[in-house]
DNA sequence: TTTTGTAATTGACCGGCGTCAATTTTTCCG
DNA sequence: CGGAAAAATTGACGCCGGTCAATTACAAAA
């Protein structure tokens, strides 16, 4: 029979009900999940796990902005994956009772919900279609790593800039006319470690794309003209 | 009941038995895997697939070198993957009932493994073990690539070179006295396409690699000195 | 063998980026 | 406010790698 509306759930308005990978699922596993789900909300610069950490659960973002980074042993480091909200992180160390291989750390005002590594082991194990999802998680997390590898073989580091902030801006930008405007939520050094270049180069690129007429940069405020309203696709 | 031998199968020496996402498996689902397997033996320079192609199964690299290709616009190329033997390769198209993103073809003489895409579903959904270590096969493509995204950011280019003819000499070189000999089953341009540089430069870093006395290149015949079996007296 | 096309190498030139250093700007506390 | 610390920018310089062009090596076909 069809589903009624769901029943409210401390999440609020992250994917959990919407776009998530837990739905749907049986009802004994929907109690299991309301047990073990928590949410946290995290100031910007706050940690949510650090690297070698114990994977706890399984974590989505809800509101504002995550970043995967691993430390190198030579004291830098690499900015692997921007969370946005929507987006699962931890299932790998989840699936593969592993530490973290990365350390993740609010950029932005952030919202998060997990659900605990125990509550979602005893889920994934009962309910395949779960697994599937998560699954398809991972193929997703896996294009886009290749779409990075070309990217960075390919596509000149300015307009590789560029699409990072595009997509910034899109996703934490207010508009204001006919611009969108924000307050860039990464320092040089996080998009110097986003784009595998020095933090100088980084400073040069702005200056370019500025020049260009792309971006109006001062400091960490941007400023981008609004393209003709184009409709958000679905796909990535 | 403690498994006897497992009895003979098909794929010969490939990991289907041995390190294979399909075992162990209900005897029914093993029925299926048997009925829907095949094998066939490629020539190298031979495609085993098609970029844009339907998915058919799911394969597993049993013998020589299969290479993972994306065709961009602009006619060039970048090679996303080596699948050595053991290695499951279509597995992204297969789980997400997409084309494939990249063509597969073989670069040495090889063996390929299939499980027919109806009966690999059929067994994936009737053992969500199967589909357990699918996830896992993800999730080290995922470890791969971001190893990848750092060391095109944190390495030179020469190391990069350097660790990639390594691992096909320790997969695919013969040894002769205490050196690995090698025909080189990758062109310059494959190369290039693995290092995201063009073929100019792999030949420039070729001969500072070989004056440094790593290899010893001639066309694409390689040879390196073979380092000695971990041994504690190592100074004369 | 010779021919012929492809692959590979080499050289010249130049722009982009790393590096080091100096300066300016911003941030954060007192 | 003011002052220190951190972040960001700018300049100078050298190397690496892209690009174009020319040459050489190799491999398949006649």
């Amino acid at each position: 029979m069809p589903n009624p509306s769901p029943p409210p759930h401390p999440c609020g308005n992250c994917s959990f009900y919407t776009d998530s990978i837990w739905q749907p699922v049986s009802s004994g596993a929907m109690s299991t999940l309301s047990r073990g789900f928590t949410r946290q909300d995290l100031s910007a610069g706050q940690p949510l796990y650090h690297q070698d950490d114990d994977n706890r659960g399984v974590y989505c973002v809800s509101k504002g902005l995550i970043a995967l980074r691993t430390h190198h042993m030579d004291g830098s480091s690499t900015l692997l994956r921007l969370a946005y909200p929507g987006e699962i992180i931890g299932f790998r160390s989840f699936l593969e009772f592993r530490p973290h291989r990365t350390e993740a750390r609010a950029l932005l005002t952030s919202r998060v919900c997990t659900v605990a590594q125990r509550d979602a082991q005893q889920v994934v194990q009962t309910n395949p279609s779960v697994l599937t999802r998560l699954a398809s998680r991972c193929i997703t997390e896996i294009d886009r790593n290749h779409d990075r590898i070309i990217a960075a073989a390919k596509t000149p580091n300015k307009l590789r800039l560029v699409g990072i902030l595009q997509r910034l801006m899109t996703a934490h930008g207010t508009q204001i006319d006919n611009h969108l405007r924000m307050h860039l939520p990464l320092s040089r050094t996080d998009l110097a470690d986003l784009l595998g270049v020095q933090t100088e180069t980084v400073s040069r690129l702005l200056k370019r794309i500025q020049q260009d007429g792309t971006f109006q940069v001062s400091g960490r405020e941007f400023q981008m003209p609004l393209p003709p309203p184009t409709r958000p696709a679905a796909t990535g």
